[in-house]
DNA sequence: ATAAAAAGATGATTTTTGTCAGGTTTGACG
DNA sequence: CGTCAAACCTGACAAAAATCATCTTTTTAT
């Protein structure tokens, strides 16, 4: 389970174009690449915990890595689910505070860490760069209080068509398979995304495979109709 | 109910302190001042509405405005209540999106409008703003993903009373009066708060009241003990 | 290969919460 | 001052979802 290091130019990189780092001057980039570590963690190593203080940032190259928060119980909310070209512990980084919630890989994933000093260099010497930085976080404020909304109002089915419809979005694959969810989550860490219990999910889901509206490939799902799913999710108003 | 112009210096604004422009240049204030349009607005009015375009920000000078959602069935979700000295409707303009949510007066409010060109203008200008501005929007973030684990896994029990926890230190009055939660919300203001029925948050605040853990004074709220309450949000495990 | 552990599934039961249907009180306004 | 509407309150009931207890299947580790 050791750590393993690789490297990778960031301007090789397959996932800059997707990334907030696409459009850096050659510059910037090299100053970035210069300072980064490259790490590969197996599925179940911890990226960053709760209650520590970030020292950099963490660049996604490859693998998939949930962020969540443990509550009294134990119970675990999953924030977000990182996927390659994706930022990691720039929340906590950027607002100066201690990480609130924790990393943990789903499947096995190479990692660059940049650190800080390195990060905030190119960040103030480059006020473009800043701007998308602002604008993806806000960006990403809207889709949490779209959240926020939605686990307030909605009902736990309707949550869980949402999500099924959310991940296939995200984390589908290109063209034909795109409507296999690319994640091979548990059902404890999709009742943890949709914020109820792993009993409920199994249920739903069942209900959901009986209707046709989704297939188990594995440990896979595929949307087989979104449109029913959509009534499910209740965002047709049928 | 016609909208009242009126005009407080920038510099002279007693909010200046608390508010994300102080330490701003005498230049760069000035700015913002000559370009700002300052309005007062009556209970209920609309600040702005979802589903529409920016064109500025809103800093508020007096009274409260409630920013929500609607969901399909019509029923209100409140993401934040902005007081003197906060600043309204930054994400979406941020962001370059519309705005996802709407906001309204909930007591009397003089709110400055300051033109995104103006702003902007600032904002690029001096990275220290901005970067004060990226901390406040990143720290804001970690208070989301708090509230999305408490929907997910609490009970609206538990909810209420954190939130009566949060609306005393948040618009607590100073000194002495601090335990009253200066803000006229009806039960259903507070209803879409914590993401419930109405019927809910009346039965649930009659039984704090019961407990000795809440009084009701007019349209506000007591808080009598604030050990009890941080109980009841199992906040403290005891 | 086999034991142990983890994940998945199912049924029974209880708790929580929403909904509905009716009340009363309060406050705004002509 | 009276009227009307909104806010507030209460009880009964139904629905949703959590919890608990097993059991089966799959995965992992030795």
């Amino acid at each position: 389970m050791a750590k393993v290091e690789f490297n990778i130019a960031c301007s090789l990189c397959e996932h800059l174009q997707d990334s907030l780092f696409s459009g850096l001057s050659p510059e910037d980039l090299s100053r970035i690449n210069n300072h980064k570590t490259c790490v590969s963690y197996k599925k179940g190593q911890n990226i960053f915990y709760e209650g520590t203080r970030p020292t950099g940032l963490y660049c996604m190259n490859a693998g998939k890595v949930k962020v969540f928060k443990n509550n009294v119980q134990g119970k675990e909310f999953i924030i977000y689910i990182a996927k390659p070209g994706d930022f990691l512990g720039y929340r906590a980084l950027l607002s100066e505070e201690f990480y609130q919630a924790t990393a943990t890989v789903l499947e096995d994933a190479k990692i660059c860490f940049i650190p800080k000093e390195s990060f905030f260099e190119v960040l103030q010497k480059n006020p473009t760069f800043m701007k998308r930085v602002v604008k993806a976080v806000c960006h990403e404020m809207g889709v949490m209080e779209e959240k926020l909304a939605e686990l307030a109002h909605k009902s736990v089915r309707e949550r869980l068509a949402a999500n099924l419809l959310m991940l296939k979005e995200t984390y589908g694959m290109e063209g034909e398979g795109s409507s296999l969810i690319d994640l091979a989550l548990s059902r404890e860490d999709l009742a943890s995304i949709v914020g109820t219990a792993t009993e409920t999910v199994i249920r739903l889901l069942s209900d959901f495979k009986s209707d046709g509206l989704i297939a188990f490939e594995g440990k896979k799902i595929r949307v087989l109709d979104v449109k029913k799913l959509a009534k499910q999710a209740d965002l047709i108003v049928a």
